[in-house]
DNA sequence: ATGGTCGTCCAACGA
C-alpha cells in the first residue's frame, strides 16, 4: 500500500500536475494539504474516474485538507474529536483507509514565535494529540500525515540559522512534535534515510530549489506496526519541478500490506 | 544550463 503527502499550495492551480502525479506514482492514499477550495469546487468526480474516493474539507480560499483513496474511505472525521469546540480552519481530516486510520494534516504556519497565531500553532498540536487518543490508538495500524510546518531537526534545514529568531524549529514546537512521538510513532521518511539535504519544501523565492535550500516539513509519522511494515520512503523531487509547481513536493512511503 | 515568488484575487497579505 503506497501512501503519500503533498501541500499542493491550491488545488485549483494544480489540477494538472495533481492528476499527472496520480497517475505516474499510483498512491493508494493521497493526503493533499492546502486545497484553498470550496467543498462544491471539488473535483470529486475527476479523481473518481481514477479509481479514488475522496473527502474534502474546505473552507474556500484559504486551508482545506483532502484524502483520496483507492482502498476505502471510512469512519470519517472533519475536525478534532477531543469534545471541544471545533476548530475554525479546515486542516484536519480522518480516515479508514485499508486497515489504516490515516490522519491528514495542515499545522497553522505559526508565522512568529511571538505572534498570536504561534500559540493557535501550539495549542492546534495539543489538540492534535487529544484527536489521535480519541480516534485511535498506538497498538493499531496509524499515520498522521502532512504538513507540520515544523523541521524535526537542524539537518532537515539546509542551514540551521535561518530557524534563529523564527518558526518551524523551536524548542516548542519541536517539543509538540516529539510529544506525538511519544505517544506511538515514528518519523518514517527519517526512519529510513539518515543523510541531511533531504528536503519536502523550498521557498519560492530567489531560486531556493536550485540551491537545495529547502526544510522538510511534510511528515509521515506511523505507528510502530506501520514503521516495521514499511519497505521504502521517498521525497519526490520531480514533482518540484517544471511548469507550475507547488512549492512543496511529494512524500511518499510503501508499506507492506494486503492492499 | 536553469530560472529568476506564487496564490488569494486586484491590494496586500500569507506562506
Amino acid at each position: 500500500m503506497r501512501i503519500a503527502t503533498w501541500n499542493v499550495n491550491s488545488l485549483n492551480a494544480r489540477l494538472q500536475r495533481v492528476e499527472e502525479w496520480l497517475e505516474y506514482a499510483q498512491p493508494d492514499v493521497l493526503c493533499m494539504q492546502e486545497t484553498k477550495m470550496s467543498d462544491e469546487a471539488f473535483p470529486a468526480l475527476d479523481y473518481a474516474a481514477l479509481g479514488y474516493d475522496t473527502i474534502h474539507v474546505g473552507q474556500g480560499q484559504w486551508n482545506g485538507v483532502a484524502i483520496l483513496s483507492r482502498v476505502g474511505v471510512e469512519n470519517v472525521y472533519t475536525n478534532f474529536a477531543d469534545g471541544q469546540p471545533p476548530d475554525e480552519e479546515a486542516r484536519l481530516v480522518t480516515a479508514d483507509c485499508g486497515g489504516v486510520t490515516i490522519t491528514c494534516v495542515y499545522v497553522p504556519n505559526g508565522r512568529s514565535p511571538d505572534h498570536d497565531h504561534f500559540q493557535y500553532k501550539l495549542a492546534w498540536l495539543d489538540r492534535l494529540y487529544d484527536h489521535l487518543n480519541e480516534v485511535s490508538s498506538p497498538d493499531q495500524d496509524v499515520i498522521i500525515t502532512g504538513d507540520f510546518n515544523i523541521a524535526p531537526e537542524d539537518i532537515d534545514v539546509w542551514d540551521p540559522k535561518v530557524l534563529e529568531g523564527a518558526t518551524h524549529g523551536t524548542v516548542e514546537e519541536r517539543g509538540k512534535l516529539e510529544r506525538l512521538l511519544d505517544w506511538g510513532l515514528i518519523d518514517i521518511f527519517r526512519q529510513c534515510h539518515d543523510a541531511d539535504g533531504l528536503f519536502s519544501w523550498w521557498d519560492y523565492r530567489g531560486g531556493s530549489f536550485h540551491k537545495r535550500e529547502g526544510m522538510r516539513i511534510d511528515l509521515v509519522l506511523g505507528s510502530k506496526s506501520v514503521a516495521d511494515a514499511t519497505r521504502f520512503a521517498l521525497i519526490d523531487r520531480n514533482a518540484r519541478k517544471g511548469k507550475l509547481p507547488s512549492d512543496h513536493t511529494p512524500v511518499l512511503i510503501d508499506v507492506d500490506r494486503a492492499a
